[in-house]
DNA sequence: CTCCAGCTTTACGTAAACGTAAAGTATTAA
DNA sequence: TTAATACTTTACGTTTACGTAAAGCTGGAG
């Protein structure tokens, strides 16, 4: 009972069935800190359980807070993301609720495309700069 | 030669033959402030020419001008956009900084193709939260 | 029982990207 | 000459997104 078979709660909770994360997984798996985490929840963008004191992540969770640092990386800022977030828990509430949700998705559409306009052109404009590096290498070396 | 000819010096810089702009024009143009403009020049982004103490922003300034801007909506800080800017000015220099050029641009390249990986994708999942709330209302009120 | 690992709250600190107010200069209109 | 407009520098203020102690609780190992 004693001989390597013990695992402690927190092992046990990283093994069991897999249906629940702490805090400190979550942060290790995305490369962000407790106090990210935590900085995220103060904000209202994600909601983990409790055990006692201790927050106890679902799948649901892992998965906002990946949505959380996707929209980072998109360079949303946080107000921003919880309003993405939002898109996503539309339970079928209210109609007019609906419409404004429709209508926030559209604009959210619209600022993508300009975004990804916006990508698409500094990728080529990079891509011309590169050959334009790899020719000059090529010209001088060779 | 006082009524309705004469126009002042900003004016006559604004008609003139077009090829330099104020701060104000550039600002209004680009929908930013002086006090933004004057910043990026602080972290050596833009460096405009100087008619005594008064900023003159050539079509060259005018285009980094929008190139930040183009960093600033997608989510690069303002060092990362230096470095970007930085990239568009090689200018044959040693073919060891073009080296280094080269490196540092396909790692930018690898990011891009990251953050564009990313919107699609959100864009994907956002077309569809657009098209079951469209259902929703199509059925509810139809 | 002691210790450690991992969690908790509270709270002040900080870097980035400007905002904003103050006070002065320069050009043109009236 | 006075006023208006657009520019200038200097400098402190503000928001965002966390960083970083400090101090304490908790469950299992030794």
């Amino acid at each position: 009972m004693s001989i390597g078979n013990n695992i402690n709660w927190h092992e046990q909770n990283e093994k069991g069935d897999g249906r629940t994360f702490s805090i400190g997984q979550l942060a290790e798996e995305f490369g962000v800190t407790h106090r990210t985490i935590r900085f995220y929840e103060d904000e209202g963008l994600i909601a983990p359980a409790r055990r006692g004191t201790t927050r106890i992540y679902s799948h649901g969770d892992r998965g906002r807070l990946a949505l959380i640092l996707r929209g980072k990386r998109l360079g949303f800022s946080i107000s921003e993301i919880k309003e993405f977030l939002d898109l996503y828990t539309v339970d079928a509430n209210q109609a007019e609720q609906m419409r404004y949700a429709h209508a926030r998705a559209q604009e959210r559409l619209l600022l993508l495309d300009q975004q990804m306009a916006d990508l698409e052109q500094t990728r080529t404009e990079l891509r011309e700069i590169e050959q334009q590096i790899a020719d000059h290498l090529a010209k001088t070396s060779g």
